[in-house]
DNA sequence: CGCATTTGACCTGCGC
DNA sequence: GCGCAGGTCAAATGCG
């Protein structure tokens, strides 16, 4: 059975399928299945399970939320963007504290959230909230250069939103993936 | 020196 | 009306 897929929709029982969606959440927990626990990194590693979002049939439509189940041993994945820390709490049914972070980057006001899964240390549920108007700033080392103008490196679009409603439906996990600790992820846009 | 992280307190919403 | 839980903000400290 997926009972671990059941803890997890415990922990998210606010955007639950209720009608029949379908989507491709059927889909991820093929996805989910059954982990690699076998990785040879003993390092961080990330690997991206489940994303879900709210049926667009009625409200909350405000900001996207996009839930991301990765596997790491750390809390701090770095998806590439830079976040700061605000706010830790334990909430109750889980021994472990949930993270807030946001994004610090100037205009964007994206909220990360990450809490770990009660029964699985090694399971780490993040959520994002919003959506980045800015590009990634993957050199992340960008050091405060004066009149460092690079505004013009923005996309002529919008940021690349990916129309595509579903997310990573890795149909199969890529496992053996490299020690990288930076994860990817895909923002939808929900309309 | 600047910035990111940390911890505590405070505020809000919901339930009883 | 009070209590509990969750969430956010703010000030201080440490590190780079």
């Amino acid at each position: 059975m997926s009972k671990k897929d059941q803890e997890s929709s415990q922990a998210t029982p606010e955007h639950l399928s209720g009608t029949s969606d379908s989507e491709e959440v059927g889909d991820t927990e093929t996805g989910v299945d059954e982990k690699d626990e076998d990785e040879p990194d003993p390092k961080r590693r990330s690997t991206e399970l489940k994303v879900s979002e709210p049926a667009s049939s009625h409200r909350t439509v405000t900001e996207p939320r996009i839930i991301v189940q990765t596997t790491s041993e750390v809390d701090l994945l770095d998806d590439g963007y830079r976040w700061r820390k605000y706010g830790q709490k334990v909430v109750k049914g889980n021994p472990y504290p949930r993270s807030y972070y946001k994004c610090t980057t100037p205009g964007c006001t994206v909220r990360k959230h990450i809490e770990r899964a009660s029964t699985d240390p090694k399971a780490v549920i993040t959520t994002y909230e919003g959506k980045h108007n800015h590009d990634v700033p993957t050199a992340k080392t960008s050091s405060h250069n004066t009149a460092n103008s690079i505004a013009s490196q923005r996309k002529p679009d919008n940021v690349a939103v990916e129309k595509h409603a579903l997310t990573n439906k890795m149909g199969l996990r890529n496992n053996d993936q490299q020690p990288i600790a930076r994860l990817r992820l895909k923002e939808e846009q929900i309309t």
